[in-house]
DNA sequence: CTCCTGGAGTTATCAACGATAACCTAACCC
DNA sequence: GGGTTAGGTTATCGTTGATAACTCCAGGAG
């Protein structure tokens, strides 16, 4: 179907690897479907027979967790950029907010991989979410101590459990509306700037 | 394997769409493990053979959909049991939250089933989740009215939007919990009350 | 130039799954 | 007591994830 690939020289396995990452992520946006990614399927695209993938990957599960660290960097670079724009703590934990409903809104499947994927899945590959996550969550804990640090945000607060409240919050609100698509949801964007809205009354400082 | 099922007696047919219903939940909860639920794993433990489930269930998302109809009922009986108890409207709300965390961790694949559905699996049930989800989506937007009405709750809110944002922030709590198994929580039960407790201070009215 | 090692990828095959078509059969009614 | 039909079964399909065993060819050693 797809071109005749030519067999990789010796040490350019790795190659392969990568055209599979890429076509795994590609059928995923594309298809916005997580059965249509099969290994069947990437391994017609990328022009090689089913069981190659397994010299690469251990199995599936490996091979969506590849894909998965690779979102995980780029979310977690959406969300630096966005606090970035400004100086204030505040409208950062703000941007921060909103950043993170509009990523997981654009990539329901990438996002329902990161934050809703099974236990036993999250189980197994603790230590590649604890690489690739972490630092999207250290971040996030960051930024949260910076507005404490300020004043702008109540100083008997805890940064860690903040952190974890304001994740909760937004993630609460951007899977709800990933998952239950058939809900009368009001206006997405009023629904999320509300969310945020909501969590740092509760949170900022008293004036 | 099973004893030998008697074949039912004419108009005795819905008997087998119940003890499959009674399998399906009891295989979920047992083996934890969604994956687990096959057709076949099913028709065995009912002592029956795989296409006999037709008979009863278009295909297999279906009787996860019945499955699912049955925990919501359960699902909204313990919410309204939980804020019951009290008859201050904002301890009610409170005991809401409690009660939904607390069913979600306890039962967390009939939660998944209920609340983190792929948005296709949604679409196609949509008439089975209005019906079953709805009442208790409902009995919590009356409830957050009560405490509106009572004055509990600032005036100038919204109860739909109320609802929507208090079930977001504990379906955040909650669905991270069991999503993200291996992510080094605190404990449960404070996060739960401490998430509670965020929300009801931005949306209490100021004394 | 030849040999031969080992990395890269294929062919063949498995078991399990969801689903369907075609068939059987026991219960009930007249 | 014989047809009708609800309540199943047998046989089979196409698809999936996965593995064992093979082939092929680049490239270094002699």
């Amino acid at each position: 179907m797809t071109a005749a690939r030519t067999r990789a020289r010796r040490g350019e396995g790795e190659r392969l690897r990568d055209e599979i990452l890429d076509v795994a992520e590609e059928l995923l946006v594309s298809t916005g479907d997580e059965n249509a990614v099969s290994i069947r399927a990437i391994a017609q695209r990328v022009g090689v027979t089913p069981p190659s993938i397994y010299l690469h990957f251990a199995d599936k599960e490996s091979l969506l967790w590849a894909v998965c660290e690779r979102q995980f960097a780029k979310f977690d670079a959406v969300l630096e950029a966005a606090s970035a724009t400004t100086d204030d703590p505040i409208e950062a934990l703000r941007r921060r907010g909103e950043a993170y409903a509009r990523f997981g809104l654009e990539h329901p499947d990438a996002y329902r991989m990161m934050f809703m994927a099974r236990p036993t899945v999250a189980d197994r590959h603790a230590a590649t979410i604890d690489r690739s996550g972490g630092s999207a969550f250290t971040h996030h804990v960051e930024a949260v101590q910076r507005a404490i640090d300020t004043g702008a945000l109540r100083p008997d607060l805890d940064a860690l459990q903040v952190a974890i409240f304001t994740w909760s919050g937004m993630h609460g609100i951007t899977s709800l509306l990933i998952s239950l698509a058939s809900f009368p949801w009001p206006d997405r964007e009023q629904l999320v700037r509300g969310m945020c809205a909501l969590q740092l009354r509760a949170l900022k400082a008293e004036p």
